[in-house]
DNA sequence: TTATAAATGATAATGATTATCATTATTTTA
DNA sequence: TAAAATAATGATAATCATTATCATTTATAA
């Protein structure tokens, strides 16, 4: 069961850089694997209140970067001045097209930008670390008029 | 000339709108048409500063929104929390390169990707208004140490 | 179990951007 | 051309996301 792998994960990660568990950090990381898309800060915030009346948003923002270096979350940032977070673990590099009007963000990957990216970074002697393609636009069901 | 072209726009625009001129904004389009490069508000602001003692930051945020308006200039967002402005006008689209050591930004394009994007949005039913393409990574120079 | 040091929550600080507003400058029009 | 109308400016307050601080709580090691 793959929550389970990501469990073990934070496990052993939090195991060998000394960082001591927390009952508020696991409940931040149970709602980020229970959920789907791509939360904000302030998203998880308000799930994390209902369930837990008296955690602070900064621990949020420390939780999530703790998921990062663990590499279970990653940061995507769709230009709209809010971190959002989705998975990485067992989840291959994709890249985004955004709804500029809905707000959706649906995934796609093709190996073949991959491979040109590459050829490019050789050229040039650029060592890629990581690498983001977004396409911003109006998606299907809003072009017809759908989400007003 | 290009930069005359350019500040033909920049009147026809004012024009087009009712926009009054004003010293200062001419003082910062030749500034930004003058320069190469990504600058950020800041960098336009201490510029524009040197050669227009009293001018104040919000002017330079205004003055940048109306050059992209009227097409000269584009925001950059390279992630670290700045924006920045380069040149549009007779500049086809590109890529960018980004080095985390020393923050210099190469610029590339690729016909095959743009026309994979294309297909891939043809496919979903996207329809897309604009993309981007980033690579972080490390460049050449600062990979033999030239930039610490 | 006690000493230690990390984690938390509240909130202050920061930094980029936007809004406000009195003043100045540009246009319009009489 | 002069006066009226209104846009632009500069200073600065407001906003908003994120980070830093710090007293208190909690987890771990001795």
């Amino acid at each position: 069961m793959t929550v389970e792998d990501e469990k073990t994960i934070y496990k052993n990660y939090i195991s060998k850089y000394s960082i001591r568990k927390s009952k508020q950090r696991e409940k931040i990381l149970e709602i980020f694997l229970g959920s789907e898309g791509h939360l904000t800060i302030q998203e998880l915030f308000q799930i994390a209140r209902e369930k837990y009346k008296n955690i602070g948003i900064a621990t949020i923002y420390r939780a999530m970067k703790i998921f990062c270096g663990a590499g279970l979350a990653e940061e995507v940032d769709v230009g709209d001045g809010n971190k959002r977070y989705e998975h990485k673990y067992n989840h291959n590099h994709h890249d985004h097209l955004i709804c500029e009007k809905c707000g959706k963000i649906i995934e796609f990957s093709n190996n073949i930008i991959e491979k040109i990216q590459q050829d490019i970074c050789n050229k040039l002697g650029f060592k890629p670390t990581s690498h983001k393609l977004q396409i911003n636009g109006i998606c299907k069901e809003c072009q017809k008029g759908g989400n007003l």
